[in-house]
DNA sequence: AGGTTATGGTTTGATCTCAAACTACTTGGC
DNA sequence: GCCAAGTAGTTTGAGATCAAACCATAACCT
């Protein structure tokens, strides 16, 4: 019973949830509504964020989230989500990688790797060998398909690129990127 | 069975792992090194990102996992993870909010509050009541307990606000802000 | 009123992730 | 050669999260 649980397709998580399409639009009246006990606050967009509005971490927390989910929904014709996008395309520029070298470089621990590594080889997307000199370590590289898929996930990846531009700015992208990297690089 | 499952405290991530700690220190030379296939990449540092190294995504994922790492970190001592610390702050400035309210507020689905909500109410660090006009929903509240906790974590997060300072630099961090606050709102 | 529709919250089932324990192979010292 | 220490991957156990299905109450409509 070993394999069989990191099955791809129907993890891409942001679809959208039955309750939430019709969100806040009359709760707001005296219905459904909250009404905080102090002033007159009343609920719609109205709460107060406090520090966390001004916070890094709680904002970045909510950026990545976002783009997560509509990443999710833009690769989700094609079957794969973005975690198996990293993967994939960090398999076909480093082929002959090793599954630790993988989990390091996507900041995933190994372990969350086994599953990954299970499903993309089972359904021929990548190709795993063992070394001669390791036989312990193995050696990924992607298959055909797999360069197919990572084509198609490519697509995806640039209109959602786009799209952040669009939200971003490209004058301030490269300074954004460039912060976002001395984050990732510096806070271990 | 229903309750008992966001048991708190364990829940904190980011410690560190026995396998990490001795990291690439030698894999370096000649021993387990993997050796790329193409051209004389060693493979420390030196993998290739290719497109995801400018893409906004992956940085955006590696730079909240990393903040959130740390964070975990920091708040270790105090008990509580980043996740319950939001959710403290928001019921802490918006006392009697629902608990779709605080979901929303917070970006996750309401069904993933629900432990967490037991599990702070089971500790004494909020308190719920029924409202009187709609017996569906519950009204949130911070104890005592749970102000004290909450500035037990405001410590840990403003020294770990001062850190990221130290990274992004004083001067770009609003404008930094300012672009994930348009993302998380914008890409809906 | 009585039924339909909406809404707050919980349950359930799936995926993803981490961390620690474990197995198999490797290296290095003796 | 043999044993100790290290390293690659896997297993296992726990938590977080989402989404859809569900229950209970509330609002709306005729």
């Amino acid at each position: 019973m070993t394999s069989s649980r990191g099955t791809q397709g129907a993890g891409v998580k942001g679809v959208k949830s039955n309750d939430r399409k019709a969100r806040r639009s009359k709760s707001q009246g005296k219905a459904g509504g909250v009404r905080r006990s102090k002033s007159g606050e009343t609920n719609a967009g109205s709460i107060d964020f406090g520090p966390l509005a001004t916070w890094v971490g709680f904002n970045l927390r909510m950026a990545q989230e976002a783009t997560f989910q509509a990443f999710s929904h833009l690769s989700q014709e094609v079957g794969e989500g973005p975690g198996r996008f990293a993967t994939l395309t960090l398999i076909a520029r480093n082929p002959g990688l090793s599954q630790t070298e993988l989990s390091q470089a996507t900041g995933r621990d190994k372990s969350s790797l086994t599953p990954v590594i299970e499903d993309l080889v089972r359904r021929r997307l990548i190709e795993r060998k063992r070394l001669d000199h390791d036989r312990r370590a193995y050696c990924l590289s992607l298959t055909a398909a797999g360069q197919k898929t990572l084509a198609s996930l490519m697509r995806a990846a640039r209109k959602h690129e786009r799209n952040l531009d669009r939200l971003i700015g490209a004058r301030d992208r490269t300074q954004f990127i460039e912060i976002l990297k001395k984050i990732a690089a510096g806070m271990r």
